[in-house]
DNA sequence: CTGTTAGCGCATTCAC
DNA sequence: GTGAATGCGCTAACAG
């Protein structure tokens, strides 16, 4: 440590220049004599020059960085979409910073808080299940910093989002279930905290309805996302006296437990119990029977919702519309849904 | 954007005192009035005063950042990673930003620059598999920034690491498919760039080595884990005149890739081939069958690498012995390679 | 083409 | 207990 950071005073002192020369030979600036240039550009590679970026952002007002901030990212979801995002990004030469608030409030609010004061350029955000309070997020508005928000939005903050259809997604998920033959539809739902899971909620309600079904809050539960819960609550879903005939998760880890629950129970699915989950999990793919689900453009979402900021961030003072973009889902059917006729396979 | 950002100007302005005083009751230092220090609080509340992490970085040389570069993060190992480091660096106070090489090494090598501009004051790294020049990591030591490197580790140089008995692991799972009859096992490796892969290909072979089997090239396969790849591998394994009846892969997503195209085939797993993985990923519990796996303790993993990377950043200048931490493995039995009996479910 | 000067926002001496 | 002055490393006017 403290071992003195070369700067481009060393290798104007070693040179007998000045820094400036240095400065604007090492950012590519013209007006520089060529020989000029050749001899810093040597030097600062052997003395390991490394120009820092602490510097030139507090005089720039501008860190090339944006950060993303996400609620987890232990499945699929996530990862995939920041990887969207930061291919976007990367391509307008921003630097992406990955921030994990494991689905804590707390957390969250202290990595908003530390990609505010290294003075990121933009954020782009899926908040935690805890989260009611945006305040943390609204101090970035004030001071003139883009958000997008991503999958979970905020609803009351005039901000640009990316969403699915997850309204229409559910619909038809409780659709297919409908007119293949199940009438006791039960709704492994997500907190209320989170839009999509209000949105899914809604599209799984409207499709019994407009199908003339009764809504029976006994098969409605809503629970926080920890898996290690989804057990119980399916395991009761299954243990009432009248019990359902077909169960539509908030998400496909979700779904998967139930469907290994099922199993284990020595059910039959798709002929006891259907299941059908939401995005898609490369996992639904593998497990028999493979599982029914509503696939989400992962990838895309990512994509949007970086090209969103790169335009606000293009659009700077002006005032500048917020966008909301909802993309497509589209239900993927498989085993636990359907019987596979033979030679499917 | 130019909204001017408030500084501690700015709060001294409106309250007709200096900036000194102000820093001083902002970073809570003692000597300060205590109503001043109240008036002072107020008001940066008041305006949305946030430090600027920038000005105080540059200052202090010390950013109280630290990077996390990994090669990928769908699968579900680096993210747990991430989390076990990320849980140990907040505990004391650092912050934690994750970059995503994709497993290129240029964008690696652009990750290292970024978080060296950046000023990061310690660098947790499993490099890609394209990496065989660590220049863009040297540069960090000899700046006296520390390095750990974990999973997959650069053995010329001379800095800490973090990894798991790669070769006990391999070695165990031959010996066990051994031990359950299997007589030509195949290795479907890894790239010769990761040293994890060498040195599981190392186990594999001194397992057939002591058990007296001939250890066959045409068994032992290298791809560069490219899932769309180990298809191709592993049908070309099948398709011998003398095919193997086991496979030993050089992680779990190989490995479930192989199970179901044995599967497919309409092989019996684990009659006519016997399937060993390497990581214990959630997915392979939820198979059918389940499949045997070679479990690291990935939490730990980032956790060892935390508590290395704190202890080289308290001890600053004082030179510091690099350390090499190994975790054990264990080995996780399933019915890849073992009929369940009967009850056993 | 190159050198001089002036800050970016802040913590930290040193005075009082 | 407080203010004034200094400088972290750099870029961008401004003069030659």
């Amino acid at each position: 440590m403290a071992t003195h950071q070369t700067t481009i005073i060393d290798i104007a002192r070693a040179l007998g220049i000045s820094k400036s020369t240095v400065s604007r030979a090492l950012t590519g600036h013209a007006n520089v004599n060529e020989k000029t240039r050749q001899r810093i550009l040597d030097m600062a590679a052997q003395v390991d020059y490394q120009r820092n970026q602490l510097a030139i952002s507090l005089l720039t007002n501008r860190t090339g960085t944006v950060g993303i901030i996400v609620p987890e990212f232990i499945s699929f979801f996530f990862p995939k979409v920041i990887i969207g995002a930061q291919e976007e990004m990367t391509k307008s030469g921003y630097n992406v910073v990955i921030c994990h608030s494991n689905e804590s409030y707390e957390t969250e609010v202290a990595n908003a808080k530390a990609l505010l004061a290294s003075r990121v350029d933009g954020l782009i955000v899926s908040h935690t299940k805890e989260t009611r309070n945006f305040d943390h997020f609204k101090v970035f508005q004030r001071k003139g910093i883009p958000v997008v928000f991503f999958n979970r939005v905020c609803e009351d903050m005039n901000v640009s989002n990316v969403t699915v259809d997850d309204y229409n997604g559910a619909f038809r998920a409780v659709e297919h279930l409908i007119q293949t033959g199940r009438r006791r539809i039960a709704h492994l739902a997500g907190p209320d905290t989170l839009t999509n899971s209000r949105n899914r909620l809604n599209g799984y309600r409207d499709a019994l309805k407009q199908y003339g079904l009764p809504i029976d809050p006994e098969l409605i539960i809503a629970y926080d996302l920890n898996l290690d819960k989804a057990n119980i609550y399916v395991n009761h879903l299954l243990n009432l006296p009248q019990p359902p005939d077909a169960l539509f998760a908030i998400n496909d880890p979700t779904a998967l437990e139930a469907l290994n629950i099922a199993k284990r129970r020595g059910l039959c699915v798709p002929d006891d119990l259907a299941i059908v989950g939401f995005s898609d999990d490369p996992m639904s793919a593998l497990i028999e029977p493979g599982l029914t689900t509503v696939a989400q453009p992962v990838n895309e979402i990512g994509q949007q919702a970086a090209y969103i900021l790169l335009k606000q961030l293009l659009a700077k003072g002006d005032d500048f519309q917020p966008e909301r973009i909802v993309l497509p889902t589209n239900l993927i059917i498989r085993g636990s849904t359907v019987k596979p006729r033979s030679g499917d396979l």
